[in-house]
DNA sequence: GATTTTATGTCAGCGATGTTGACTTTCCAA
DNA sequence: TTGGAAAGTCAACATCGCTGACATAAAATC
């Protein structure tokens, strides 16, 4: 039912980092981000927004108050592509800006009421799809799956992804 | 070791399909797949080449001689899009077409030696990359890996996937 | 044999999202 | 007070998706 897999350590098993092994790894995260995405595309063209603004939307709503500069971090984007798309929320009324109270550099992002309904349609489009997969494949495959990603991770990413971890701690 | 997951079937751990769970797999595979493409995209850089040539050159070595049209089904763009790119691959002497030999209609697509020489440097990087995280989360993590990113595919990419695995067996 | 369908290629134009570079304003901190 | 950090903006550009329209060749069907 498991294929090969138990007995991990015992150094007769690497087959699983054999060059097929490795290429079907690679193909298995194409397929399915394209999958991963493609839900929220469809509610995005709904209401004129790109996937730009779905991760600007997520990483607020996760982490309200964050400032532009965090936001920049984490997205991993220039300051001019997060502009134009973070202007669109703004002015439409998705996102709250506020000035940083320490630091009056600063702007804190917050989202407003019809940001947040915004993000609950597509982290929702995207939830179902993500728990139907966990579902599907059950929890253990699904602590290996989230190992294997964070591996893959940079350094600098991981950090940032495991902050967010920690926060709902 | 393992946290939950043994007692899976049991109905108690469904705490693995809570929001929080899903919201941290949608981060990883944000994060993830930001790892995932960067080290091809900084070598395609050098050969003023973009994600989506290494797409097609992917698919065209994994299944020399497939068709336009196939290759348009398992990338998932319009012909126009795809075009675009194949027309330089082709002009700059990384992919040759053949007039198919049943139906002359159809096009078959083989990298030459020098696109089969690109094609290993980008996945070389990639694959040096996954395998370091499969190395690093174990042939268990992996197989985890795989069965959530299979349960997360379209069924008809997961057609497509399917069967680039099977023709190596 | 004439017609329709399929596979491919191409032109033109558009939109989203990334980039660099240059410059401004505001404000903290040394 | 001066230097640097945080943010915003303008301009220009590249990649890579898309739609729509049209052309050609070959297969398939009537």
């Amino acid at each position: 039912m498991d294929g090969p897999g138990q007995e991990a350590q015992g150094g007769e098993s690497l087959l699983f980092l054999t060059d097929e092994q490795l290429r079907k790894g690679i193909e298995a995260m194409f397929f399915a981000y394209r999958a991963f995405t493609a839900d929220p595309d469809r509610i995005l063209e709904k209401y004129e927004y790109g996937r730009a603004h779905h991760r600007a939307l997520h990483f607020i709503n996760r982490q309200p108050g964050l400032t532009v500069s965090t936001l920049l971090a984490v997205l991993g984007v220039t300051k001019q592509s997060l502009n134009r798309v973070l202007r669109t929320l703004i002015s439409d009324g998705l996102v709250e800006v506020r000035v940083g109270k320490r630091d009056k550099r600063e702007r804190n992002l917050y989202l407003t009421e019809r940001g947040k309904e915004l993000e609950r349609e597509l982290s929702e489009a995207q939830r179902a799809r993500m728990r139907a997969a966990y579902r599907a494949a059950g929890p253990a495959a699904v602590a290996g799956f989230r190992q294997v990603l964070e591996a893959m991770m940079d350094p600098e990413l991981r950090r940032h992804y495991l902050a967010l971890r920690d926060e709902e701690a």
